[in-house]
DNA sequence: TTGTGTGAAACGATTCACAGCT
DNA sequence: AGCTGTGAATCGTTTCACACAA
């Protein structure tokens, strides 16, 4: 997953493991979708499968929040998807600035993933004076020097940056000063906010990169697992190497040392 | 972060933490700017800061790949660049496809972050027969029919799903059956994959709602932290409730069972 | 003297397995 | 009889603190 934070300690008593509230969403849209199909009510064992985790952990997680379910029943679902988007905090509605409409920008401003869940898009904003008044989903495009009048009249608390790594830092501070607690960063930096900021990344490239760690390790292995994607994976041909190893003196690593792609 | 993953358990033996390949980006993302600058060495506790976590945790991760560095002195950055990228598999070219080219499909295309690290977008694939032909980020979007001949053509084993939910599923099945191995997927649903097969996910939604939990718990105890960015949220306003309670018999909660935001 | 490399301790998350409620 | 809720065991990750090499 994308992911990364700053996070005050949870020295906080009562406090909902972060990993527990990482997969609350989860939980959540399964049920939306049960709830969609009128299902009054749900086991342990089938919502874990459709928001594809196991039944054991989803149990627990559902023990911090409370005892809502039912025994030798299961859970309701309406009651769980209230009882969950409480704890979200989705009973309200959060206006969201974000800030770089560039390509991702404005895809993310299409996004409709927002609206449906208490995020209402509040304003768009870029440094390109060019882009000032455009419309990019029904909305004008506005420009950074109001940036700080936009969150203040808008009662914004979350912002999304979409600019290019360079001007992120800068965009934070001013979000930051400007009354913004909480960052979703799209850009391939990291952030220094100060304390009791919260900051999310997500970086494609970063996710590429881990993907393409287990795609290596794959490789390496091939006999082994006899699996249909191991099969599969056998007709696809190696790609190429490109790379060029760094001098230097060589240190000692743990198998090849010798670069495995350009023989020393 | 937005992640999740679906992963062989880690019977390998000298296997690298996954927590650890989850960072390993960052510090090459760091490493690669110093080296930009021409910095020849760093100690670990300032790669750390410049790569957003602690020394220690920096030092032990970089224990796994080998003793890459030198006592006293720190490591040397055009060495460990060529290592952490021979380790993650970036000494190699990896073509990936995209499929689905909506507003997030096209911006994922046009974003440089993919070529800049090994990564190489072989092909766009898109369902609509209106789309094919039509150039995006200067290469023409090719039609699903041809999808597995594209897969194996180019042999391609990583792809990125940027399509609508409901076809997500079929879309990964298509995309396995023809040799991908890891996914990328931007839909919000949970794909089912055989064992073998990778999956990352990233979630918008889910980014914000996790936000928003930690937001309304700032709300909720603005005395305390008198840090600079309670300071600031206290500017901003309150945002409006809105969601309707399910009814249904009460159960018990941890804290607050009846609305929170609206006062019993 | 400086800063890496790493055992050992502390912490957090997951899984097990079953008591207890419906 | 069935399924939740949860202590206890397990596993993985982070942090501590210091021996050791340069």
């Amino acid at each position: 997953m994308a992911t990364g934070r700053t996070h005050r300690p949870a020295t906080r008593s009562r406090g909902i493991p972060e990993a527990t509230v990482a997969r609350l969403p989860l939980y959540l849209r399964a049920l939306t979708a049960l709830s969609e199909r009128s299902v009054p009510t749900v086991s342990s064992e089938e919502l874990a499968a459709a928001a594809g985790v196991n039944s054991a952990k989803l149990r627990k997680d559902f023990s911090y929040l409370g005892s809502y379910g039912t025994r030798g029943v299961g859970y309701d679902v309406e009651y769980l998807v209230y009882q969950i988007s409480r704890e979200l905090g989705l009973t309200q509605d959060w206006p969201v600035v974000i800030v770089g409409i560039g390509n991702l920008g404005a895809a993310l401003a299409n996004y409709g993933g927002f609206a449906s869940r208490g995020f209402r898009v509040a304003a768009l904003i870029d440094a390109d004076p060019a882009m000032a008044g455009k419309p990019v989903a029904g909305m004008p495009v506005q420009h950074t020097d109001d940036l700080e009048k936009i969150i203040r009249e808008n009662g914004v608390s979350i912002g999304v940056i979409a600019t290019p790594a360079g001007a992120a830092q800068q965009v934070s501070e001013r979000l930051i000063a400007a009354g913004v607690t909480s960052i979703l960063n799209f850009a391939p930096t990291v952030l220094s906010v100060p304390d009791g900021v919260d900051v999310r990344k997500v970086d494609l490239s970063i996710e590429l990169q881990i993907l393409a760690f287990h795609e290596q390790r794959k490789a390496g292995e091939e006999p082994g697992a006899g699996t249909a994607a191991a099969a599969a994976a056998a007709a696809g041909q190696a790609p190429q190497a490109t790379a060029s190893p760094a001098a230097g003196s060589r240190k000692s690593g743990p198998d090849g040392d010798v670069p495995a792609v350009m023989p020393a």
